[in-house]
DNA sequence: AAAATATGATGGACGATGTCAATCAGTTTT
DNA sequence: AAAACTGATTGACATCGTCCATCATATTTT
């Protein structure tokens, strides 16, 4: 006999052949390790480009360019991260001279968010590259795709929303 | 005129009212950002237990389980890991006392990974915490559930594949 | 058979990440 | 005016993923 999904106890050579067990039936495990892969693919098509490393700055850079004057909570949520986390990235960014702090004039303990010139140039090149990303998924059909798009997306905000509160 | 999608350039002040743009037909964004929350919840059920923090762990001591013998390069592969990233995890298990080590007989470079008493019974408690993540995804319902998974399976073991033959 | 090459696994170093608690400034409530 | 709340920031800490070098063992080449 030889290995193959019909033993699953004997020990497999071939990454086919390997049984997930629970974790099949487990959307955080597809999430969790398609996330590294995604990752490693999204930083090196960004190598050098001073948005690597990190989903918040690309948020950042996109959010802020399509609403001026957003505030870094509203990123932070749309990112799923902390604030704190968001705090420090848009700190990079800002020694980076791609986005300009300012505070709300309604609102004091706000910050209104800008692009620079330099940002907005940035996110023009940024967001080829990220439209580009879509080649990494060359496997998968328009259709799988939309339809794999769509029903994350929708997960995606209702997780957002329940997230706003709690946090 | 009210704040809302009607106009973007307004700056938002709801989450909901927020534009992803390019973001929001990319499919890695999307599983960026679900990640960091799928996460956070799994930690908060796993916290205390042996395994927490990090994907590696929980896939290793299923695949172990499933399949005594297996080779950390398989577990390596299916976590979307780097085969370094996968031996630190495991060394960390097996300092726990979760798994053992053993050389293969057939090739001394291999080795044969099992799972000791102590990983079994560990190995049972999580499957069941697992089981119940999908409580993190109340607001969807079964079959959307289903539908991605089944979406995310498939773009999963193509990607697999596909890193198998490049690394 | 000896040498070169390839493979599996490890370990160290590095930068970056996410989390938590504490802090500070500004705002709303009472 | 005092208290409570909200938005944002900072520092500390543990962990993560990556890259590079190393080591042992197998396989291939000559």
């Amino acid at each position: 006999m030889t290995a193959g999904k019909s033993d699953p106890s004997a020990a497999v050579t071939r990454v086919e052949d390997v049984d997930l067990g629970v974790l099949d039936d487990t959307l955080s495990f597809f999430i969790r390790s398609l996330n590294l892969a995604v990752t490693r693919d999204l930083e090196a098509r960004l190598e050098g480009l001073e948005v690597a490393h990190g989903t918040g700055r690309i948020t950042a850079l996109f959010l802020i360019g399509r609403h001026p004057g957003i505030r870094p909570s509203m990123i932070a949520a749309a990112a799923m991260k902390d604030r704190s986390a968001m705090a420090r990235v848009l700190g990079d960014m800002e020694k980076q001279g791609l986005i300009r702090r300012e505070a709300d004039v309604a609102d004091g303990r706000v910050q209104a968010l800008h692009l620079t010139e330099k940002g907005e140039k940035l996110a023009d090149e940024v967001r080829a590259i990220v439209r580009q990303s879509r080649d990494f998924f060359h496997d998968i059909s328009d259709e799988e795709y939309a339809q794999v798009i769509d029903l994350l997306r929708g997960i995606y905000w209702r997780v957002v929303k329940s997230n706003q509160q709690k946090g």
